[in-house]
DNA sequence: ACCTGAACACCGTTCAAGT
DNA sequence: ACCTGAACACCGTTCAAGT
């Protein structure tokens, strides 16, 4: 039966869930589907396409935050990071679409972090500016964590006490992501609106 | 007569700068210097390692910077955006080089800015942890700048009042690292020694 | 409209064998 | 110690031709 997007955005999902980035292959993805490579070229113009189209499915699952400013940040920074986190090479994947402008999704989680940062009381252009930081931040913290991750689960045995060090990281997480917020509640007046 | 480290390093670089990262294949690069491609991996384990190298080469421009630790965090960032920026692609490299562990400069960089912050009044942990929020803001953004950079030069002709954009870019950057430096400045006390 | 088959122009890495 | 030659096991992308 027809190819369609969807299948193809699946299988290229639970190829990385498998086997990570690295693994994800056109021709791999094409022999995974029981179709040509070429096949592929029909649905999507060319690779950083179809991974874009991947990292907006990790991204579906990022919740709308409600709240104050502030609430609304930690929130999108807190979904942001479980979404990443939970797909292997995730973090990676993600940060390198939104480099490339290939996901929609992160465009618009940039815009809700802007409007919350406007609502602190940054004029539009320097609040757009403060909302790339966070991203920038949730990103660069992400894929050294997963990385980290990944290698250690590669290695020697968890200790027993796992759970101790993923507090750790929630925890060192949030430290940055509110330092952030405080740079964004004392900014100089001359950048306010 | 023999292949040097640094021999193998420079000619990488003029690689990078003459056509881009996509194009530093190992294979490129033995055939630029009229070797076999696996006389390359008796100086370097793999890929991975020699882009390290090209990394630290970029990044020894890099000045120490002086003054009080917001004049330290400001120059460090000033000067690494600048390194960056003088490669082809230079912030893409650098960034995946820090994040795979290979970049020993970047590790020095990243020590220079927790000295800082620890100055500001921070506990060693969190001023690591502070430090890095500004390593992750400054790749993120050149990153983003530079292929904004590259993909206009690539196209359309340059604007006569090309220089007011670059001063808006420098304005954008300084803005962002003064958003961290105010969040260092006024963080919750209980995150300091 | 959608896909196949086959080609084009490459990759990174390894390793016996040479000097 | 340092390098060659050749192989291994792949890549992304294109495109005439088929249905």
């Amino acid at each position: 039966m027809q190819l369609h997007k969807r299948d193809v955005v699946a299988a290229a999902t639970a190829l990385l869930d498998s086997y990570g980035l690295a693994d994800l292959t056109m021709r791999r993805l094409a022999r995974e589907l029981g179709v040509s490579p070429g096949a592929l070229y029909w649905h999507f113009a060319n690779k950083q396409e179809l991974l874009g189209a991947v990292a907006d499915q990790i991204l579906a699952t990022v919740p709308e935050a409600a709240g104050d400013w502030r609430a609304r940040i930690e929130g999108v920074c807190a979904g942001l990071r479980d979404a990443l986190l939970s797909h292997t090479d995730g973090a990676e994947l993600v940060s390198a679409s939104f480099a490339a402008g290939q996901s929609a999704v992160m465009r618009r989680i940039l815009d809700r972090l802007t409007d919350a940062v406007t609502e602190a009381g940054f004029a539009p252009a320097h609040a757009e500016l403060a909302a790339r930081t966070v991203v920038y931040y949730v990103l660069g913290f992400t894929v050294d964590e997963q990385s980290r991750l990944q290698w250690d689960a590669a290695g020697a045995e968890l200790p027993a006490d796992q759970s101790v060090l993923d507090d750790d990281a929630d925890a060192r997480f949030r430290f940055g992501v509110d330092l952030l917020i405080d740079g964004i509640r004392v900014a100089d007046p001359s950048v306010l609106r």
